[in-house]
DNA sequence: TATGAATGAGCCTTCATTCAT
DNA sequence: TATGAATGAAGGCTCATTCAT
């Protein structure tokens, strides 16, 4: 159905290149807004900023959560994935963990309001905050886990705490020149360690 | 603060008992609003609770910023005043750093959305943000000093980045079940602890 | 509470005068505007010819059926309150009800879409329908129990459907010279007597 | 009336064909969504249903009126040939025009909201009120004045009057129980009898 | 011809803030 | 001084309709 109208021979889509080309439009739009007014911003001014009308905005976004998600998947992904890895190469678990915290820190901390607005539960970004967990949780469960069994690390603190935790302590980070988010997670971290 | 302006020896003494009166209305009809919720409560939901109009809250409180301070004040000078007390009668300087901070945690978890509101600049909660680090800043700072004399803590976290830390931990604490800022404050001065 | 501040003697009501004259104006406006563009008629322009803004008539009238009542509400009294009249001074019941339902044909006649916006279910004008009902279902009745009582009428036909059908036979009477919703009407309540 | 303009011999006939079906598939996607959704369904919803695009309704139906017409015409057709069919073989010509209008009804009342579509000037169906008046006007014309000839019906309704009273008797008649459309009509044309 | 992406007008609703009474 | 009515900016969302591919 998709293919039907193609010229003879061809084995690329047809019709998607213009809609595809905007949907990039958008989300590096959406990119831009969001780190100058937060993940909060109106869709009106993304769609402003894209050169779009704001309808385009709903049809390929139907809720604003779909366009952060979008817009930072792939960083999320490449996050998640770091996690093994790291695991596989660091000289300690311990020591994978508190990379793997940095890479996430590092990530939350140039994403404007997007800390912030995965908090609260009236806000619709419920999916933004599942989608986060979903990816995220069981990685930092695994890098737990094994410090854990290594015995460097006490074992009460469980991988969804943790997260929320460096979460919040993410928020408001890159406008305030005197607060250091990575300083404090680091402190956060070597606080798990065994007292002995 | 609030007295000056007011010649000595004036006769218009009885009409100010009414205004202290209503003044004392409003800030607990405001405490009570904020509990269920949150600080940026609409205007009116104040005003109605405390049963005057708009217009009074905006003559006695002309920032929001200034009712949620007039509302917490009495705390966070207690607060404040807690932490050279705990100095005194604490064990060790760290112990005491880490009662203070449960003090601090205490307020702030029970404070619906007061944590949360006090990040961001376009807030209007600026003047807030301002009074808690006026207040205990300098209290929080004798701690750490304190603590950093007697060698128990690394010297080189600065009081404001631990407010500023500990605040954000706090961060949507009340709403959610799984997640429990205690645990990971304590974490995060543990993480203080010289390495030895 | 709302006497205070108000001149010594005096037994009117102090504030409410200048709201009073605007709610005056509100509903002659709105008046104006259901009948040239019908009850649907968006907000904005209800609060342009009001000369008001419009958070004004949100706050005098929270939904829009709200609104309609109010314009309509004495009008659909009087309609109730002749019912009862007619029967006591109709030469039978079953005139009297032809009398009534003329006035009620009257009302609705005049005015643009009224009737028609009572259809439908997710329209929100569930509450003005319910309000029509409360008033003139009683009276209806009580004319058809009269009517059949005197043996004039057949009995199986029930207020509500009535009611209904007179209010369906008014839609869009206004507009078509052609359609002549008094005679529809008349001949189904001549429909109404009893074969012989 | 959609044949003009093909030249006889042409050989785009196999074209044709494809644009039948798929008209046919339209119509047929139109009707069902109609049942369901109304006949002021979303251009979109309907082209989802058909499996097409959005503009191949246009093309076919520039207008919403065009499209609802054809969906049914065939119906609105059958209803107008049975008039004379029933004045031929029916009782009395009064009784023909009972069972005509039966069969309107039953038309009417099924079509979730074409009797309500059809009112109203500003709303686009001016076309589908002028072919249910085309095909019905006559066709009622013919039984009214039967009827008026035969001395059993007063003369004094005209046949435009009758069908939009019974048009807006239908309105809204399916998704309310308490209200019967057919009871209604009956009593109406119960009321054209002559007295006497 | 068919498709469906894009557009944007149009409506709704909420609330901070001002100011007449 | 206190009141709360009025204002209107701000932002959300939905479709009918057009038009590039």
């Amino acid at each position: 159905m998709n293919d039907s109208g193609q010229g003879p021979g061809s084995s690329a889509r047809p019709k998607r290149k213009d809609a595809q080309r905007n949907q990039q439009t958008l989300l590096e739009a959406a990119a831009s807004v969001f780190v100058t007014s937060g993940v909060e911003a109106p869709v009106r001014d993304i769609a402003a900023k894209a050169g779009v009308g704001m309808g385009t905005i709903y049809r390929h976004f139907p809720t604003r959560a779909d366009l952060v998600i979008a817009v930072y998947r792939h960083q999320v992904d490449a996050c998640a994935e770091a996690g093994p890895t790291l695991l596989a190469t660091g000289p300690t678990p311990h020591a994978a963990l508190g990379q793997w915290v940095d890479l996430f820190v590092d990530f939350l901390v140039t994403k404007h309001g997007l800390a912030a607005a995965m908090q609260g539960e009236g806000t619709g970004f419920e999916t933004l905050h599942a989608y986060f967990l979903e990816r995220l949780l069981p990685v930092c469960t695994q890098l737990l886990d094994a410090a854990t069994a290594s015995d460097e690390i006490r074992a009460d603190l469980d991988a969804y705490q943790l997260l929320r935790g460096i979460g919040n302590l993410c928020i408001g980070a890159e406008s305030d020149p005197r607060y250091d988010a990575r300083q404090l997670v680091a402190l956060l971290v070597a606080g798990l360690r065994q007292p002995h």
